[in-house]
DNA sequence: AAGAATCTGTGATTTAAATCAGATATTTAA
DNA sequence: TTAAATATCTGATTTAAATCACAGATTCTT
C-alpha cells in the first residue's frame, strides 16, 4: 500500500480545486476542507482498494489513471471503471455500511486524495451546496453509466468497439495533426474485458478499422483516430 | 398524458411517508414537504417522459410498475430501468439543463408524486440530511447499475436469464407453497430486451429452465421459481 | 363470442464470435 | 544485450446465439 504523505506543493489544496465537487465553495471553505484531506501515492500495479475491503473515505484521484474491476464467475476480470483525474469513487460507502464491491489498481503512478466519510458528512451537513454539487456529480455519473448500460446492450460488437474508441479518444486522447492520438490506458486484454468480449476478437476488430482506415495503430499504447466521421456512424451517434 | 390531481385518500401525504428518501423526516417536515407535492395519474401505455423532454421534477413512484427505455441505432428498445413503487427517478436533470435521455412508459395504471427542481433545492438546502439521505440512495442506485452492468458483461447467457429471474423475484415475487411467484412486469419480448438477446433465445432459456425444473410458467405472465438454488448457481452467486 | 391482432414457442439455417492453436512482437529481467 | 516471459496477431474450427419461418396461444376489439 501507499504510504501516507503531505503533498508540499500545493500545501493540501490543489487536489480540491481541481475537484469539480468542490468548485462552487469560497477559498475560505475551501481551505477548511483542505485541512481534512489526505493524500496518498501509489506505485502502478499496487491495488488502492480491495474487493471486500471495508472503506471510509472518499477517494478522489489527483494524478494517474486506475482501474475498477471485479472477477466474473468464470474468473474473467470485468472492468468496470476507469477512474482518472479528478474523478473520485467510494462514494456508495460513505452512507453505509457495505464493503467495498470491487478492487481498485493504479495502472500508472496514482496520487490521491482522501476525505473520510466523517469529515465529509460535516462538509454536507455544513455546506448544502457542496451535497448539491456531489448529488449532481452523481446524477452525472448515472447517466454515463445509462450510456455505458445501453451501449452494452448492443448486439453489434463493432459498434462498442467503436464506442470505446471514441471514449477514449475523448478522455486520453491529444490532438495532433494526423488525427486524435490516443495514450491507451489500458491492455487489448483489458479493453476486451471491458467491453466483455474475446480478446482475439477485439484484435481482429481493431485490425479491420485500421485496414478500412479509421485508426492507425502506432505502437500498442498509442492509437490515432484518422475518421472519427465513419467511427461515430459505426457507433450509431450520426 | 395524465391530469393533475390531488389524492384525496393521503391528503397529499402518503407517497412521501413511503419513500425511503424521506424517512429520516420529523412529522413537520414531512407535512411541509407534502405541501410542495403533486401527483399525477397515468394509464397503462402512457408516456410519462419521452426523451428529449426537459424535465424539471424528482419523479417518485406511489403506485405502478414504469420502465425507462430507449431505442438503439438498430431501432430495438432498450429498457434501462424498471421503476416501481418507492423508487424516484429525474435526479440526473434537477441540477443540470439536460433533456430527458430516455423515455419512461406506465406498464400498469401508475400513480406519481412531482416534486420540482425548485422546491426540491428549498429542501435540500434546508434539510441536509434529506441531501445525504439522496446521495446514499444515488450510491445505492450505482452500485446496482454496477451489478448489473457485470451481468451484461458475462457472456454466459444461461446465467444472465438467471440472473434476471432472480431480480424479478426479488422484487416482483411473493412467496407461496411451491416456490416463489413472479408476477412478471414485462412481455417476454421485454426481457429479451432488457437483457439484450434475442426473444425466441429468451424463450429457449426459458424452456430449458422448465425442462430441468429450475422454474415453471403457469400462464404468461406469471413464472414460478422451482430451484432458486440452481438459479444462484447458474447466476454465479455461488 | 368471434375474428383480428399480437405475442409466444420451436424447428431449420445462417452468422458472428468464442475457442483453439501457433506465429510474431514486445516488454521485462537477468 | 540476451533470454525469458508476456502480450498480440492471425488462421482454422467450433459453438452459441441470431435470424428466418411458421404454428399455436393469448389478448384485444367490436
Amino acid at each position: 500500500m501507499g504510504s501516507l504523505q503531505y503533498c508540499e506543493h500545493c500545501g493540501n489544496r490543489l487536489c480540491i480545486y481541481r475537484v469539480p465537487l468542490f468548485s462552487s465553495l469560497s477559498e475560505e471553505n475551501l481551505h477548511q476542507i483542505a485541512s481534512y484531506i489526505q493524500h496518498r501515492s501509489f506505485e502502478k500495479g499496487e491495488l488502492l482498494i480491495s474487493e471486500g475491503e471495508s472503506t471510509d473515505s472518499l477517494v478522489i484521484i489527483h494524478q494517474g489513471v486506475v482501474k475498477a474491476f471485479r472477477y466474473t464467475a468464470a474468473g474473467r476480470e470485468q472492468i468496470l471503471y476507469l477512474f482518472s483525474e479528478g474523478d473520485f469513487f467510494g462514494e456508495q460507502y460513505l452512507f453505509s455500511n457495505l464493503k467495498a464491491t470491487y478492487n481498485v489498481e493504479a495502472l500508472s503512478p496514482v496520487k490521491i486524495c482522501l476525505l473520510t466519510k466523517s469529515h465529509l458528512h460535516k462538509v454536507l451537513l455544513t455546506h448544502p451546496e457542496v451535497a448539491i454539487k456531489l448529488i449532481s456529480e452523481l446524477g452525472k455519473r448515472i447517466a454515463q453509466m445509462e450510456n455505458t448500460f445501453q451501449s452494452m446492450g448492443i448486439r453489434d460488437v463493432d459498434a462498442r468497439v467503436a464506442t470505446l474508441l471514441l471514449d477514449f479518444a475523448e478522455r486520453y486522447g491529444r490532438e495532433a495533426p494526423g488525427g486524435t492520438l490516443i495514450n491507451l490506458p489500458i491492455s487489448r486484454e483489458g479493453m476486451a474485458n471491458y467491453l466483455g468480449i474475446a480478446r482475439e476478437t477485439l484484435s481482429r476488430k481493431l485490425s479491420k478499422f485500421e485496414d478500412d482506415g479509421l485508426i492507425q495503430s502506432l505502437d500498442l499504447k498509442t492509437i490515432q483516430v484518422k475518421d472519427s466521421d465513419s467511427l461515430e456512424d459505426l457507433a450509431g451517434l450520426s
